[in-house]
DNA sequence: TTTATCTAAATTTCCATCAATCATCAACAC
DNA sequence: GTGTTGATGATTGATGGAAATTTAGATAAA
């Protein structure tokens, strides 16, 4: 009886945790590590130490940073070991370009597909990011942000954009940049989603892809004054 | 004396063969089989035979698979198998036009950048790709073609750039898409290829940039239409 | 003191094997 | 006749250890 039931227990644990394979988890979890910051840019993983911190075997492990590899969040040196991907200023100043224009695009197609109710949920979404940027809440800010980056990119409707934008983004957090703690840059921000959104609204796409490049390169542009001066006082 | 320099011999070996890893040689050459279409789109992967007839284990070629899929030439469904990704037509809608706004803008950032001798060096690819336009030969022209999308993404110098231009090129060569067999094209593509030389020399970017993006929308266009054509006489 | 060579330890890579899961199909009840 | 349940074979997922390679340390020679 018990070891019955003891059963049907494990088999009901196994169904939400072995659905998906362990290599996957693993993939996630290391992505969160690297996002988190825990495994820090130029950092050696060591495979024996990390895989059994895990509680998993090299296997998965290894299946796991062959893809963040490829997804360009590692570094494998064939024979030599793996690294976590340190971003120097040059690729920022590649990808913060690429980001603009692959976001303004997505502000582009948008506009013209973004029925009553998005507009409607959109607007939600833009006062309670005005209200963060009020606060000064910078951590409920980054998330609304994001929400509102994300149902843009959404609207657009063109999963192969959207899916490189979410890998250069990845890239990007690498970085892990907070140019939002750049003086004046939360509400700098937040203007320029505000006018994104107005533009949106007037059903100008054009317009709405220009300022979506410029709330990026605005951002790169905080990224690199934030650093200088963080230079200046080291 | 022998044995020291077998073993130089094998050491010198060694430095060329075993330099890269296994999973990578396997990555390579399967890859190449998905180009070359003898694994077709939706086919099956055998791992266990595959594996075999390439003379590895399950391993290296399972870490192989994993990499492939991460770039979306292969769709791996978690305890079902492995499958060749399948496009669609919606997805070459969607591709297309960011391979356009993509390679648009390598050619906007080239035309900036180039030099006398690399203009010099377009010049040469150009008269190829006219000579091979000329004689209707379809592999070669495609071949030069290729050159000199790369020697302008090259130009561009953003290896962010590049490296999209690259995935989703290779994710494109799954349709294995014949659009310069479309009757007339290849003598199209060549006036086009041309017309985006003579912005490039001349320093108009723009002009560069929005001819560029031309350039590949017909690609789709002429692609579009023969199947068009081919459905109306299946 | 410096350079070169060799040895040993650490680490990556690979393989053989075992375990878990899925598809197929037959048997059974309704 | 239709739909559901339960075995069987095939396939994917995971493990631990063996082999190959690199790095670091130590010893010897210049």
């Amino acid at each position: 009886m018990y070891s019955i039931m003891y059963t049907k227990y494990i088999e009901c644990m196994s169904l939400k945790v072995v659905k998906t394979a362990l290599y996957i988890e693993v993939t996630e979890q290391l992505r969160s590590m690297i996002a988190g910051g825990v495994l820090s840019p130029g950092a050696w993983i060591d495979e024996q130490k990390l895989a059994e911190q895990l509680g998993v075997s090299r296997t998965p492990f290894r299946e796991a940073i062959r893809i963040l590899a490829s997804e360009g969040l590692l570094r494998i040196e064939p024979r030599r070991g793996c690294y976590v991907t340190e971003l120097h200023e040059k690729d920022l100043d590649e990808i913060f370009p690429l980001m603009a224009m692959l976001e303004g695009r997505c502000a582009f197609e948008a506009t013209s597909k973004a029925t009553k109710q998005d507009l409607d949920a959109l607007e939600v979404l833009h006062k309670k990011l005005k209200a963060c940027a009020k606060d000064k809440d910078i951590d409920r800010y980054y998330a609304v942000n994001r929400e509102i980056h994300l149902a843009i990119q959404h609207l657009a409707g063109n999963e192969w954009l959207t899916q490189m934008v979410h890998d250069l983004r990845r890239i990007l957090n690498l970085s892990r940049h907070r140019s939002l703690h750049h003086r004046g840059r939360i509400e700098e921000s937040c203007k320029e989603h505000l006018a994104v959104f107005e533009a949106l609204k007037a059903r100008d796409a054009k317009k709405a892809e220009i300022l979506m490049k410029d709330h990026i390169q605005n951002q790169r542009e905080a990224l690199r004054q934030l650093k200088f001066e963080q230079r200046l006082t080291a």
